[in-house]
DNA sequence: GATCATACGATCGTCACTATTCATAGTGA
């Protein structure tokens, strides 16, 4: 088992033992270990006992649970768990108003073993009369079991929530009760996906900056309204959050509502170690706040430096910060090319011109060429003689168009057996070979890997495209070993992709923190299929930025000339 | 379940909002 597998049934348990009424302590423990396991950057199946026990959260009993599920795959205290708890109560949490306390209640009185048994009982009035429940909390059931399924778990992809976020912005900060408004949250961290959106308010007039919000057009339903605090739904399903704090209280308030939660909780700890306290209204001595206006002044006086959103997530930066260690994160305007784009060769849809005249429009100084390769045949992808009458378009392209340069590249596919789709003297031709695996991506992890790190021994091979293969929300990432992928391509020199297309982001956060551990270059790409989608780069950004990435891990931070320059 | 450390047993983040029992428990963030 890998590390995200061994995650998931740590979290498993965690909601098991969370409705079987166990100590929340013991479930939180078990959340915290998911937490770690996801993050870590090296598989957990490679340490020693002491090793796991020497993570911060893993004490011996969970360093035992690790290595038996490494090892057989399994967990027998999971499965008894099972047995004691039906499972259909673990989905009874993703209704509002249900939480373990009365899924317990539920299950115990009235026999609710799932959704259905919840709607019946909820029907036959069964809900109103459990002392502590009532009439509201039925109604509310019912209107929850109501909902189409599909909307009710998935998180929405960061670049859908983009201009839903931005519009919600521009339509409060015409409330003139408010001092500042901002964006909190996973969206203000850049996460890949967003549960809900967080709006922070700075006001001595909460009321105005409320009633704002509830007149904006797009809400759908007010879920809770009080005097600071105002939850609601817009017509996309997309939950709001909004904050409304004293003007004074805002970098305290925005720090603490950025999160991450395990990011909050680790700076309070620090406090607490220096007699203080830190809560949303600010950093306090007593009753003496000593920071709370702006972020950089909390943190400051912490002894911190300012931790950029994206990596605040308790892995490691707050250590960074205490110490001057934190990285200088990459930005969009680091980018010189792009080193993965297609036309109307094969599935983009745009010619070479536009495409070119695209990039250097979004300001950048060079465009590889990447159309796929012929096994692709759904993208009509290219032969030998095709890709070679390619080439004189773009020679024509180089011309015609100032202000870019193009290279010729490919994006292979990496074929079932490791060997690439186009033969070596072909892609020796290349400036630029960028190879994917587009199909059989759910092969076992051995061939997987195997096949992989062939593809990558082909000294002409330059970069990994979407290593994973994933498609967020809709196709689960490829199963490889990650460690012997990065060995070889540390070896081989050849970088990793970070795809900037908002569904794929691949590689993830964690698996940049890996491959830069590892000694890894990478290579930013837009993967754009149209000239629109140069702007997506800014999304692969936002992922290297949350996996520590700094410039000089970028390769297409390089001018041309170094990037050629570059030793295999 | 992990961590700290009067080395066994206490502590683990904090706060707003809602419903119902109208002072408190549960939830959600």
């Amino acid at each position: 088992m890998d590390n995200r597998e061994i995650a998931n049934v740590f979290d498993e348990i965690a909601d098991l033992l969370e409705i079987s009424g166990a100590n929340f302590f013991r479930v939180r423990a078990y959340r915290n270990a998911a937490r770690i396991t996801r993050d870590h950057p090296v598989p957990l199946s490679s340490l020693t006992t002491e090793q796991l026990c020497e993570l911060p959260g893993i004490g011996e009993e969970l360093a035992a649970k690790i290595e038996t599920l490494s090892s057989t795959g399994r967990l027998p205290f999971l499965d008894e768990l099972k047995k004691k708890v039906p499972s259909g109560l673990v989905e009874l949490r993703s209704i509002r108003g249900l939480g373990p306390k009365r899924i317990k209640l539920l299950g115990e009185l009235l026999e609710v073993r799932d959704k259905e048994g919840l709607r019946r009982a909820a029907e036959a009035g069964r809900i109103r009369a459990v002392r502590g429940l009532g009439a509201k909390l039925e109604e509310q059931i019912l209107h929850a079991l109501a909902e189409p399924a599909a909307q009710q778990e998935k998180r929405m992809l960061y670049a859908d929530a983009e201009p839903i976020v931005n519009a919600l912005l521009t339509h409060m900060r015409k409330c003139r009760a408010a001092t500042a408004i901002d964006v909190a949250g996973s969206f203000r961290r850049r996460r890949e996906t967003v549960g809900d959106i967080d709006v922070l308010a700075a006001s001595s007039k909460p009321q105005s900056v409320t009633e704002q919000l509830r007149a904006y057009g797009p809400v759908k339903e007010v879920l809770a309204s009080g005097e600071t605090k105002t939850s609601v739904v817009l017509a996309d399903g997309l939950q709001v959050d909004l904050r409304v704090v004293a003007p004074g209280d805002f970098g305290a308030a925005l720090l603490y509502f950025t999160g991450s939660k395990a990011h909050g909780i680790h700076l309070r700890k620090i406090a607490q170690d220096r007699s203080l306290l830190l809560n949303e209204y600010g950093l306090f001595r007593g009753k003496k706040a000593i920071a709370a206006a702006d972020e950089k002044g909390v943190y400051r006086a912490l002894g911190l430096e300012w931790i950029p959103p994206e990596i605040r997530e308790d892995r490691g930066e707050i250590e960074a910060a205490a110490s001057g260690k934190l990285p200088h994160l990459i930005a969009r305007k680091d980018l010189r090319g792009d080193l993965h784009s297609h036309s109307t060769w094969t599935d983009g849809r745009a010619s070479i011109e536009e495409m070119a005249r695209g990039a250097a429009r979004a300001g950048l100084e060079y465009l590889a060429v990447t159309d796929h390769s012929k096994r692709l045949t759904m993208a009509h992808g290219l032969d030998p003689k095709r890709l070679r009458e390619q080439w004189r378009e773009i020679d024509r392209v180089v011309a015609k168009v100032r202000g870019i340069k193009l290279l010729r590249g490919i994006e292979v596919d990496i074929l079932e057996d490791g060997s690439l789709d186009l033969p070596d003297d072909v892609l020796s031709e290349l400036d630029w070979v960028v190879a994917s695996v587009h199909y059989k991506i759910e092969q076992n992890s051995r061939d997987l890997t195997r096949r992989i790190v062939k593809a990558i021994g082909n000294p002409n091979v330059d970069v990994l495209g979407h290593p994973t293969g994933r498609l967020i929300n809709h196709r689960a990432p490829g199963h490889f070993d990650l460690d012997e992928v990065l060995r070889a391509a540390r070896g081989e020199g050849c970088a990793m992709e970070i795809n900037s297309q908002p569904e794929r982001l691949d590689l993830d956060d964690v698996m940049c923190i890996a491959a830069k551990r590892a000694g890894v270059k990478m290579v930013i790409s837009s993967d754009a299929h149209h000239p629109n989608q140069f702007a997506g780069l800014e999304y692969g950004v936002n992922q290297a930025r949350r996996g520590w990435i700094e410039s000089s891990d970028v390769l297409n931070s390089r001018p041309l000339s170094k990037l050629r320059q570059r030793s295999r």
